[in-house]
DNA sequence: CATGGGATTGACT
DNA sequence: GTCAATCCCATGC
């Protein structure tokens, strides 16, 4: 695989989040000594209903719609914190949720913070690696432009374009019939397999 | 101030 | 396959 190139600076994240999305696959996302690498993720955007800063500017959104390279953490159903990365220039509402990861560092502390479970159970959902890394609700706002307990180190490269999929996002009721899911091709590190027939 | 829904997971039928 | 857990916050009265 590619090295690791270094962190990237502001410009680097102000970029269309389709397109963060993939670029994001195969990068590494460490904190709190454990690190992996990224095989899923999904893109939202303010012009979509899916998306939380669909409803504007308010206390919970308004960390989307501010610099790029800025972590955007929420609690999910109550239990989960899922992490999301903000794109595109501020004053967009945009962020490339992050879904799935190969763990490939710090595996003990992964496993004691998640209970004992397999390594595929590690960190394949979005709520399942945010408890693996240690990553939890004061980390939304966390600048990930400048060191910090949570880091995201892409290939110099960027991925083989040729090794993403896209496919619909899971889970969601609205606006799912986009194909904003990126996956790492044949990956068995993924919350779900991609689905066989595109719709 | 009360209510309802959600980008999920794990346990259970 | 079904379903509850549990909390943040947007919305409405």
């Amino acid at each position: 695989m590619s090295p690791a190139a270094a962190r990237p600076p502001r410009a680097w994240w102000a970029r269309p989040v389709l397109d963060l999305a993939r670029e994001l696959i195969g990068a590494t996302l460490s904190c709190a000594g454990s690190a992996g690498v990224i095989v899923e993720t999904e893109a939202y955007h303010d012009t979509e209903a899916a998306c939380h800063a669909h409803i504007g500017l308010t206390r919970r959104t308004h960390v989307l719609f501010g610099p790029p390279g800025t972590a955007y953490v929420y609690r999910s159903y109550g239990i989960h914190a899922l992490f999301n990365v903000v794109a595109e220039a501020e004053g967009v509402g945009a962020a490339v949720l992050v879904r799935a990861l190969r763990p490939v560092a710090g595996l003990e502390a992964m496993g004691a913070r998640r209970g004992r479970v397999g390594p595929r159970e590690l960190c394949s959902g979005p709520g399942k690696l945010t408890q693996a890394l240690g990553i939890e609700l004061p980390d939304n706002g966390a600048d990930l432009t400048r060191p910090g307990r949570i880091e995201i180190r892409p290939t110099a490269t960027g991925p083989d374009q040729d090794a993403v999929v896209a496919a619909p996002r899971i889970g969601i009721i609205k606006a799912a019939e986009l194909p904003w899911r990126f996956c790492l091709r044949g990956s068995p590190w993924l919350s779900r397999p991609v689905p066989v027939a595109p719709r």
